[in-house]
DNA sequence: AAGAGTCTGTAACAAACGTTACGGACTCTT
DNA sequence: AAGAGTCCGTAACGTTTGTTACAGACTCTT
């Protein structure tokens, strides 16, 4: 074991040890490779085949829905901690990727081999209750989403994608563009701004140029 | 084993003998129990907590998500060898339902406790693919119910609502008034006459009281 | 400082969907 | 066959969201 396989042991003893048996985490550090990602670029796209499950340790991914050029929808955000299981079976039966992955901040991630994942379910309880629970949150993340798009006018749904972003980012100052929202939530820049000016005058939400300040978050 | 037990066995060797292993069926058999539920039945309801993780024989369950009192979706439909494995999760973790299950056309199930299907998943290969990809399933319904909401108008929404009807009822003619399908679109009476009207001059649709008949299917 | 490119604010209009209202048709009961 | 209850068709109107257009403001380059 070399000195990086060192540093790694120590970054997932310190972030899984809760979860994962030691021996399981001795194995990550084994078949799993180490790689960082840049924000911005693709990690997965639909209608590609998966050969790794990423484990994330460092950073963000935007998960969204594509249904053709220009109708986008972000569904949700994987964080440290967080795996994409959605790839799990898609990785068993061989299927393409249903889902569109872009990193949203820089990631660091351990990226494992499909096959080996497999075994693991029979091998590990930490590692089966980790894929299901995985599974689990997508889908509530799912079902927010749908409740959103069923339920919610945009000024709602606007509002609970902002307050997303500053949970995630940690930052009550987003660094974004009318547009970008837009896109996010398959609307379009006018309407955006429209909004926007709205939660603005109702003191929740100040914007400025390539910014979008949330006020009001401690309610 | 009694001659119901035997009976049973026959059925769930006929339906799922290509995918479990004997050893499970007989095992299903021993732990779980069977039971039929009439149409119209609430199986489950959003706050419950599930004790058992019904394995369907026979009939449709209807999953609907809800926001409040006249704010229902449907999501989608669990047919036979279906099973709610969404459940699955909540069971383990001893979490609420967050879905309500009725029954559509009255069903046959076997009920099977929950602490059971843990140990499944380390004796089963089988077992395990069959949770994963159930799943798997459930998602790519939410998917499609995230794509009809986020990109589709009503009138397409709407004929996809009636030809996934038709493919599950495998019936052409659907004993469905327009109030009811707009509860399972989250939509109004009026519109959904509306567009029926649409789908009518278009020959795709026949209206009368009560009943719809799906027509141009075969495309 | 000029100019190109990007971002935002706003207005006017259009499309989709929801709401209210009402009349007629069907069905079931008595 | 009268009446109550349910279901459907349609019109008129309101709200929400999308579209088009344009002007002003900011930013970056040269």
């Amino acid at each position: 074991m070399n000195t990086q396989e060192t540093n790694l042991k120590d970054i997932l003893m310190n972030q899984y040890s809760e979860i994962f048996e030691e021996d399981l985490i001795d194995e990550i550090i084994k078949v799993g490779y180490f790689d960082k990602v840049r924000s911005g670029k693709l990690l997965i796209d639909i209608g590609d085949y998966l050969t790794h499950i990423p484990l994330i340790l460092k950073g963000v991914v935007k998960i969204i829905r594509k249904e053709k050029e220009g109708d986008e929808l972000t569904l949700y955000y994987l964080d440290p901690g967080d795996t994409c299981a959605i790839s799990f079976a898609n990785c068993i039966n061989r299927k393409k990727s249903i889902f569109k992955g872009i990193v949203e901040t820089d990631i660091e991630a351990i990226f494992l081999p499909v096959d080996i994942v497999d075994d693991w379910l029979v091998k590990y309880k930490s590692w089966r209750h980790f894929i299901i629970d995985s599974y689990h949150f997508r889908l509530l993340e799912m079902v927010e989403s749908i409740d959103s798009l069923a339920f919610m006018k945009m000024k709602t749904r606007l509002w609970k994608h902002l307050t997303d972003k500053v949970k995630i980012s940690n930052n009550i100052d987003l660094e974004i563009t009318h547009q970008e929202i837009a896109q996010d939530l398959n609307s379009t820049r006018v309407v955006i701004t429209r909004v926007l000016k709205k939660l603005h005058d109702e003191g929740k939400v100040y914007s400025t140029r390539n910014k979008v300040k949330v006020l009001k978050l401690l309610q």
